[in-house]
DNA sequence: TCAAAAAAACCGACTAGTCGGTATAGTGGC
DNA sequence: GCCACTATACCGACTAGTCGGTTTTTTTGA
């Protein structure tokens, strides 16, 4: 039996969710209180501010960022795999929270897009060590924005068709056939 | 001598440039009025709701995106290319209004998401008469949408580094390269 | 040709409603 | 008794949309 969700979990979630499924402007803090089941008095209890909302989402992010920096270090010889392949899944903790995050940041939240860019300069990194050419790693990631991208957009509303994960196998393929 | 562009023209203008720089939050009746020099009644005459400015900036999209696809159509042997190298000019009229319509999209609204989803469409069906070979198809599509993610988040604030296109050529030679 | 009338473009104060944040009295469980 | 809340009320700032009125441009008819 695991724990029951928190209090202070469960309203992370749900400003996490909200900002993903409904964007920011609907991520208020009287609809974030109502998704976690508390009342917005039980919101203030525990978070002054949306500010400190938002900083507590930050830390999530980066701890779970950390833990995906350490899956792929662990395996290098398939750390690119793991990373195109895990930006199809749009369900993780991870993505869900990259994807809040990223949302605040295209709202200009100046520390949001401090934080996406630390990210994304780790992961670059981890790449980098693991692949060895600078283009093909740059081919990876780029590769797994534009999935995520797609599946960001597909998680709000129509895409013409989600990209499968079939589509990426073979794609994964094709580029495995690249000789630098 | 061209002519000033008209007050419906910067109205929708600057309505796209502050959702692509400030968010749809930032994006209120006074300011986008006030980035195009006029009141907010003045904003008010020409539409007379934020619906209405909202409709006019998807017309805008449809048309820019038109004729992204006739030049695709006029020479398929380089649509591919094109169209790669094209999601790095952010400073286009198309880029940006994609741009802006995006954010409309992920904050929910359900004819942005519509009308992207169409245009995407659009797009994939002209590369597939060009290239002729889907998971190829797939690939310059995601390349070209993870280009685009990168440069709209070095728009809002700091990314690591811009996908500069010198990296973009010698990725695009590597696909080449690719048999199938 | 030019003044008067009409239409179009625009201004800015106002209304009604929303949101973030504060405050406070009360409740159930450990 | 105190922690983790609920419920409600409130404030100030801000926002979408309205409206009466003003300025500018165009049209018209003598």
């Amino acid at each position: 039996m695991g724990h029951a969700p928190s209090t202070v979990h469960r309203l992370i979630t749900a400003y996490q969710d909200i900002l993903v499924s409904e964007g920011e402007r609907s991520a208020t803090l009287e609809a974030i209180a109502a998704r976690a089941g508390v009342s917005k008095g039980g919101l203030t209890y525990h978070f002054r501010s949306k500010d400190e909302l938002a900083a507590a989402l930050f830390e999530r992010l980066q701890s779970l960022v950390e833990a995906d920096l350490a899956v792929m270090r662990s395996d290098p010889s398939r750390a690119a795999d793991y990373y195109i392949r895990s930006s199809l899944e749009v369900e993780s903790p991870l993505e869900r929270c990259n994807m809040a995050v990223t949302r605040l940041a295209q709202g200009s939240h100046p520390e949001a897009n401090e934080l996406l860019a630390r990210c994304r300069t780790q992961w670059f990194e981890v790449l980098m060590d693991a692949v060895g050419h600078e283009d093909m790693v740059h081919l990876v990631m780029l590769l797994g924005d534009g999935i995520y991208f797609n599946a960001s957009l597909t998680g709000t509303g129509a895409m013409p068709e989600e990209t499968d994960p079939a589509t990426i196998d073979r794609i994964v393929r094709l580029i495995g056939t690249i000789r630098y």
